[in-house]
Order: C-alpha cells, then structure tokens, then sequence
DNA sequence: CAGTGGTCTAGACCACATC
DNA sequence: ATGTGGTCTAGACCACTGG
C-alpha cells in the first residue's frame, strides 16, 4: 500500500479511525466485547499486529478497554469503579476514597447563553437543559454543580428520571440518552460565595471556593456538556497529576 | 527465556530498567542522544523490537523524546518549548500563550517541619532551602510560591544563582543540580489572601486565592520538591486536561 | 481445553533528517 | 547515500480466563 508523502497516513490509523466509527454507529453496545483482533484483521484486511496496534491506541485514550484472556471491551461509565475517579477529581483530605452522594436540586428547560452556546458548538438561544446538584460526603455539602445540557441530545430528560438514577452522571447520560463523555477540559478559579451558593454549601457568604468551569466531549471532540462546580474546600480538595 | 508465573517480567520492561538505571545514573546528559535501537538491541542481547517497546515506554513517562530520522533524545527542561507549560497549569484568561516574568522574594534555609519531612521523605528538622518567588504577567503579580527543598540535594544553592538562571525552575535545577523532575501531584484548594500574600500579589486581603501544592518527584518515585503555590484568578486559572 | 490478549523475534520497507 | 525511528507482516510462544 503506497501512499504520496504529503496524504502519509499509517495504516493503523486507518483502522483505528475505522474501528472509532463502529463505536460511534453503536455497531457494540458500552460495556461489550468488540470482536478478537483476528476477526477485526480479517474483516480490515491487515495483519493481527496491525489491529493490535489501532486498538492499542484507543484502549490508551479509554475508549476501549482490553483484558488479557478475556477481550477487548467498549469502554463504559456504568461498571468504571476506581476509574470512576477519572472525571471525579474532588477527593477528601483524608484520604478516603469516597463518592460523594448526589443531590438533586433543579431541572429547567432554558436558551443557551451566547457564551454557552459557543462552548458547546450549538446556536445562542438553542434548547438547552440546567441541571443543579448537590454532592455531599456523609451528608455534608461539598460541591454545587450547574450543568448544561444540549436539549437536542437529551431529549426526555427529566427530574424524575435523574432522581431515580443509581449510578454515575455520565452513567446516566450513557445509559439514558446513548451520549458517552471520553473526555473534558477544566478551567479553575477562586471566587467567594454568594447568597445562593452560600445557602446551598452551608457556608457562610464569601467563603473562598474553588469554580470548576468543566467542557466534556464525546465522539469527533463534539462538546456535549458543560459544567460549572463551586467546591467547599474545607475538608476536600481538587486533585491533579503532572505527568 | 522462562520464568515462573509468579516471577513474570515481560523482558522489555526488564530493558526498561536498565534504560532506566543508564539515565539516573547520568550515562546520557539530558538534551543528548541515547543509542540507536540497533546498538541498544545488541547492547541487551534482545530483538530490536524489544527495545523499541522499552523506548516507547519510557518516552510515553516524558523521560525520552523521540524523533524520527535523528534519535532518541534524554527529556530536559532546558528546550522543552510548548512543552513546558506540562509543569506549568497557569493560563491567562484571554488564550494568550504567554510565559510569566518570574522574581525572586526570598531564599532563607530552613529545618523541615514535621508536614514538608513526610512529604519530602526526610526527616524532621533536616536542612532544607525554602525559595519564594513571585510570576507575573505584564509586570502584574499572579502568583506566589513556595519552594522547600531537600538541602542535601541542593548544595551551593544562592540567591545570586537562582535571580542569575534565565529559565525555568525545573531548568534551573537540571543544569546547576542534577536534579530531575519527572512528575507531580498537586492539590488545590480554595482560600482567602493573608496580609503577606496580599501585598505580595497586589490584592485586597481576603481576596480568593487558588492554593495550589505540589510535591514533584525524580527518579524512583523520590519526591524532591514541594511547593505551595497562591494563585489570583481575576486574569488567569488554571487549566487541565481529563483524559 | 480453546480462545483471548501479551510478548518476542526477524525481516522488509517507509518516512525523515543529514551529509 | 546513510542512518535514524516508524510501519507492517508472519509466525511462534506465553499468560490469563473460562468452560
């Protein structure tokens, strides 16, 4: 297979770009097994080390998930346990790993801000749903989220629904409306609390908290949600690795 | 080669080590050439395809950088150009990539308290250098930082030197100390300004400030520095990716 | 046991950088 | 032209899982 320098393409991109559109169309359901690295070669017509190295590369951005002796599956947020930290990066001070209980406080259907709607690559004034939450370690306030929803991609949304969600948000958005998140960029400040945020946290009014200005992506880096958290950070804090 | 299944160690992470154990040991500066994988291959008695694993590992932890037609480089801080933004999650506001003015405020030694001894793994009252510092942007202060490190590994240490290095503090620490930084944690919290750190970032006391602390690690997981960090986000926030 | 992914090898060829 | 890393192949064998 020969290829001009200028359009020089590796075959394993190829494949992998191939293997992504399956996952996209639903050709396998999150959580299934793809086909053995034998069939994918057969059906792409490339050698076993060739797949390897396509599904090698998708399983290192977490789209896939490989096992040894068992296969490689579609990767999901409903079965992630530790890896559910992946999008969670508040963490207690003390070290325990713990997840936060979510607390529903509002659902409304609204227009998308002119800065919304250009974070999230839709129109100004587009249908968009504004979820409001609560987390709570041991039934002390944490984090209040805002999160904006295209209402196109979630059609059915509804408080009830949410409520009634066991697991996971983005458990819920996958399991719910087929919209899988594989990615996000965070921005973070510092602001003091207002009235509002301040009642919610039960924190006194101008407490400083942590503003976490979150965009998540699901497929072709399409955004699909975006979220703004104010974090208490008495007893947790943000956490990061540089690497 | 055979080995029982409770001893199994793929030989390429074996060749890992061995890279591994060259580079700390200095056998390649950092900026220089390693071998070939063809010499590497022979060096170690292995397939070129074994060491090629190796590399590719070690230069996915930033520890090498790969270019293809010219070699296998040793990472430095000293010409990583975009690069460098990896240890440095500050952004301004307005998407201008743009590299803050760093003056020096102080450098005084010190004896570890009981909290920068564990996270430095020294003792308590061992000798240690505490740095201060502060970034500005456009001649405006943003943020203020606390550098405590190991004296041990920090000997000949001065004012003069560190005001003198016209690069990065990582930089700064890989040419005059032989000191690599490899990766780090960081925890951030959210919290109002002191009188000092007020008047050192030019803000109202009280003001919300990002506190961001880091301890940074070389080779083998030894943590070498800790850092605290009080950031203003009124023009900058910080920024990462979830992947 | 069969089937999966993981490792290792050997060899051919390609893209890129430099001389 | 030469040497570097990057791709692709084919085949052998290993480690892990589950029936």
């Amino acid at each position: 297979m020969k290829t001009l320098s200028a359009t020089f393409r590796p075959l394993y991109r190829q494949v992998r770009s191939m293997i992504e559109r399956a996952l996209e169309d639903g050709e396998w359901a999150p959580g299934e097994a793809i086909p053995s690295e034998i069939e994918l070669a057969s059906r792409f017509d490339v050698s076993q080390g060739t797949v390897r190295k396509a599904v090698q590369s998708l399983a290192a951005e977490n789209l896939l998930v490989r096992r040894q002796g068992k296969g490689t599956f579609v990767a999901t947020h409903t079965e992630e346990k530790a890896s559910n930290f992946r999008f969670l990066r508040i963490r207690r001070n003390d070290g325990r790993a713990e997840y936060p209980k979510s607390r529903l406080v509002g659902l409304r259907r609204a227009r998308a801000s002119a800065e919304a709607a250009r974070l999230l690559a839709v129109r100004t004034g587009d249908p968009v749903f504004v979820l409001r939450r609560v987390l709570e370690y041991g039934g002390v306030p944490a984090v209040l989220d805002e999160i904006t929803l295209p209402a196109a991609l979630f059609r059915g949304m509804t408080r009830e629904r949410c409520a009634a969600y066991p697991g996971s948000m983005y458990g819920f958005f996958e399991t719910e409306f087929g919209v899988r998140m594989l990615r996000a960029d965070e921005r973070l400040h510092a602001i003091a609390a207002d009235a509002e945020s301040a009642r919610l946290l039960q924190v006194p009014v101008g407490t400083p908290l942590l503003a976490v200005e979150r965009v998540a992506y699901t497929y072709g880096e399409r955004p699909v949600e975006l979220r703004r958290g104010l974090c208490t950070t008495r007893r947790e804090h943000y956490w990061n690795a540089l690497t």
